[in-house]
DNA sequence: TATTGTTATACTCTATAACTATA
DNA sequence: TATAGTTATAGAGTATAACAATA
C-alpha cells in the first residue's frame, strides 16, 4: 500500500500500525468509533447485561405500547425472525409482554412489563451518565453537528 | 414514554413510531448509520463475499506486511482468539498467510498472498465508490467535519 | 513469569427458507 | 394471495478460560 508500517529486519511490523487508504474511508470511522461506543456502553453497563442495540428496542417498545413485532422489524430493519429473537430474549427476562390482539389475531402486541418499566426507569439515567462520559471530549456544539450529520446519513 | 407513538382503539401502535429519549442518544444514531452504513456495502459488494470489517483488517495486514495477530487483535481492539477467527476464514479463502519468524517462533507473521493482493485491488475502487453513493448527501465540507469528529471519539 | 497463539465452549446478531395461522 | 409470527438451520462476530510453546 501507499504507506506501509515501520518493518524490522526479521519482518516484524511494530506499532503503530500504517492505516494506508482506509483513513480517508468514514465507514472504517464509523466502525471505530462504533466499536469504542460498545465497548465503553459495555463496561459502563456492565450489571445491566444489556446492548446498545437491546436498549434502542426496549425504548421503542415502552415508546409505542402495543406495537406489533413486523412494525419493530421494519423499524429498526432486520428480519421478521430476527426481531422474534430479540423478544424471546426480552420475555424469558420478563421485560416485555406478547399480548394477543382481538382485532387481528396474527398480531402479538409488545408491551413493556412492569418489571421492563423498572428496568428501563434504573438503566435510562446509566446510559446518560455513559454518554456524557463518552462524549466528553466534544463541545456541546460538536455533539450537536455530529448528530445532525449522522441522522442525514441514516435517512 | 414522554411522547408515545399513536395508539388505535385495539391497541395497535401505527407508523412512524415515537423514539422518545433516543433522539438524543449519540449511540443510538451511531448504530442506525452503521447499520445502514452496512447494509448498503453489503448491497453493494454482493459479490465479494466481505464486510467493512474484514476490509478494514485486510487493508490493515496489506499495509503492514508481517504484522503479528497479537498486534492486529490490540489494533482492532478484540481478543486474541476472535484476531485468530478472522485469520483463519482469511487463510482458507487463501487471501492471506501465516509465516514463521526465525527470531521469535511463538509469532506468525501476517501476509497478504498474491491472490489477497489482486482482490483488494479489485474491491478498493468498489469500496471507494459504494462510500460516494453512501454518503452523497453529504457536502464535501460535511464529510470532513464529521471525520474529524468521529476521529476525536474514537481517539 | 509473561507473551503468542490455539482450542473449546458459548452467546448474540443476523439471514434464508419453510412452515402455520389468519386476514 | 398477502401478512404475522415461528422454527430450523447456518454463519459471523465476539468473549472467556484453559492450554502448549516459546521467550
Amino acid at each position: 500500500m501507499e504507506t506501509p508500517g515501520t518493518s524490522e529486519p526479521g519482518g516484524a511490523t511494530v506499532e503503530p500500525l500504517s492505516r494506508g487508504p482506509l483513513e480517508k474511508l468514514l465507514v472504517y470511522h464509523l466502525r471505530r468509533v462504533q466499536s469504542a461506543a460498545f465497548q465503553h456502553f459495555a463496561a459502563y453497563l456492565n450489571h445491566r447485561d444489556i446492548t446498545p442495540g437491546q436498549l434502542g428496542l426496549l425504548v421503542l417498545i415502552a415508546c409505542n405500547p402495543g406495537v406489533s413485532q413486523s412494525v419493530l422489524a421494519r423499524e429498526i430493519k432486520v428480519e421478521r425472525s430476527t426481531l422474534g429473537e430479540f423478544i424471546d430474549r426480552f420475555e424469558s427476562r420478563q421485560l416485555v409482554e406478547r399480548r394477543q390482539v382481538a382485532t387481528d389475531r396474527r398480531i402479538h402486541a409488545i408491551h413493556l412489563s412492569s418489571k421492563g418499566r423498572r428496568f428501563l426507569d434504573q438503566v435510562l439515567p446509566e446510559v446518560e451518565a455513559h454518554e456524557r462520559e463518552f462524549t466528553g471530549t466534544l463541545s456541546a456544539q460538536d455533539q450537536r453537528t455530529l448528530i445532525r450529520l449522522l441522522k442525514r446519513l441514516a435517512g
